[in-house]
DNA sequence: TCCGTGCATTAGCGATACTGATGGGCATGG
DNA sequence: CCATGCCCATCAGTATCGCTAATGCACGGA
């Protein structure tokens, strides 16, 4: 059968260093382990799939990785969720959260936590991928993902298997304009006129902009400035100087300084955020789920396979 | 790492055959292998896995089995999709299908790829899960799948990988009552109004009740009467028999004998069915997806990881 | 109690998967 | 043009692994 996941692994870590030796070292082999592992995966396939000399991926190469780190991630959860049984239960709770699903009511949800019992909190903030990978291999106990969809709609999420989602909020998206600006007199805007004005590209703090795309149906909203990293006090910075655009949550882009939010009207969006909880959560992250959840979140669908 | 991809296999064939000798015999293995195999896993994760004699799945090993059949799949799909890259070009096509998704519209386009090229076709009629098995595992170069959704929502689909989705076709919903019911002679019935009354489930051949359930965010369609299969005029039979009703796209409903078809109108719903293809499709499968998409059908989204 | 059935255990052997050393292609620099 | 360094391929050697075959052991039925 093959396919060996370390294999894959050594696959994968390959082509992210473009080196060898590079990588054995990254995975604690000797670089003819690394050559070596190549081989095999390359045998069994019956194709070359990494060119050396530069080290890259060839066609077949690039397609294997469409596969392989979607692969051990789900390797790795199924290994989580099996550890998640026999673990102790315990007073500590770990939020991923991507950045613009950290706002104002999941800090009152927090706060109402901590007020009921004794919980230390740890949140991270970071993309929205890590977020899913954070809960899937339980390095967090829950997950805050924000994204834009019609009202009431789920958002597109990938592969979480066993892993439930839960409505946790919607609410208006804003498009920020710089201070100043002439459409920050608006009431609202509508983002197809907006489709060939500078955009920031901001994938892990603001809408993604291929995310845009799809769901205006409209082409455009072509990035001239690429934005990365969680911060969005900086996507503000760079938007308040005239970089180019971005959607948020209207709420959270309200109050950033030197950018003003003008909500969007058409096409019908709303910003929404999910919760992202394993198939047996932990007491307090049950608690807090009930929290975030019972007020106007709604049980809305569950990921099987 | 452990995790092996073989002794996940074993594990599966263990629990589906409830023997360790059975399961042996069935991958060609001694019953030996497959009992070190076990003892491996459980060594690995920690946890027994699967309770003998009666042979049967641990809660753990039951978990387990939520995430191993989908990794299994997706390693199959991962290597079907390399070779398929090396294939010679083909003039056949295969086409797997869930019943209700092959329609006149369907029938017609492959008239039209017929006439416009040799083209050897083979269609299976299967299940909605085998149709994305037998996609992803390239035994088959297209599929075409029927589901329930909001207008010009997309299926919820499982974690495809790289495959891609496009609309095919959306139609209008019916439920079919036995000749001469009393709502037999309605225009148009609400869905949920009749949550309470007695359903067929035919997981494969109609619209799924847990899917109604889900759509129509109501409790109810609880089913007394399983139908396992993909034959729908063995469900019209039950149904015409009065054993329960079931929901099926309009026109293929209306032209079903000794039952009603009665169109939905509450909630907006529509009978979708979606064309799931490959990364890099045949000659034959992309002049299909052409014929069957042109018309009305547009790409909807792409499912990447 | 005595079998029969079916999983566990063990011994042994061939295959596997590493390490360390060596070889060879390709670029760079004198 | 050759010398050099870099980096991947290859090879030999060895420890471990993963299989089979044979045997052991627990349980259930007549």
């Amino acid at each position: 059968m093959g396919m060996d996941p370390h294999l894959l692994r050594t696959f994968v870590a390959v082509l992210d260093h473009r080196s060898f030796s590079l990588a054995a070292s990254a995975l604690g082999y000797t670089q003819s382990a690394v050559s070596q592992h190549i081989a095999a995966l390359e045998a069994d396939l019956g194709t070359r799939l990494v060119e050396r000399r530069p080290v890259a991926a060839t066609p077949a190469g690039a397609r294997l990785m469409e596969h392989a780190p979607a692969l051990l991630l789900r390797l790795e959860a199924a290994r989580a969720d099996l550890a998640r049984l026999h673990r102790a239960p315990s007073d500590r709770l770990t939020l991923a959260c991507s950045p613009a699903a950290l706002g104002a009511p999941v800090a009152r949800a927090l706060a109402r936590l901590r007020a009921s019992a004794r919980v230390d909190v740890e949140v991270r903030v970071v993309g929205r991928e890590a977020v899913i990978e954070e809960v899937l291999t339980a390095r967090a106990d829950l997950g805050l993902l924000d994204g834009v969809a019609a009202p009431s709609d789920p958002l597109p999420l990938p592969d979480l298997g066993p892993t439930v989602t839960l409505a946790a909020s919607e609410g208006p998206l804003a498009v920020i304009f710089p201070d100043g600006h002439p459409l920050a007199e608006r009431d609202a805007v509508r983002l197809t006129d907006l489709a060939q004005a500078q955009w920031i590209d901001s994938p892990d703090t603001a809408v993604p902009l291929d995310r845009l795309r799809a769901v205006c149906g409209a082409d455009g909203f072509r990035p001239r400035f690429r934005h990365l990293g969680t911060d969005i006090h900086g996507l503000a910075a760079l938007a308040a100087a005239d970089h180019g655009l971005a959607v948020l949550p209207l709420p959270l882009a309200a109050a950033l300084p030197g950018v003003t939010a003008v909500p969007v009207r058409h096409p019908r969006l709303v910003h929404r955020t999910e919760l992202l909880h394993p198939a047996d959560p932990s007491t307090p992250a049950r608690r807090l789920t009930g929290l975030l959840t019972h007020r106007d979140g709604s049980r809305v669908h569950e990921d099987a396979d």
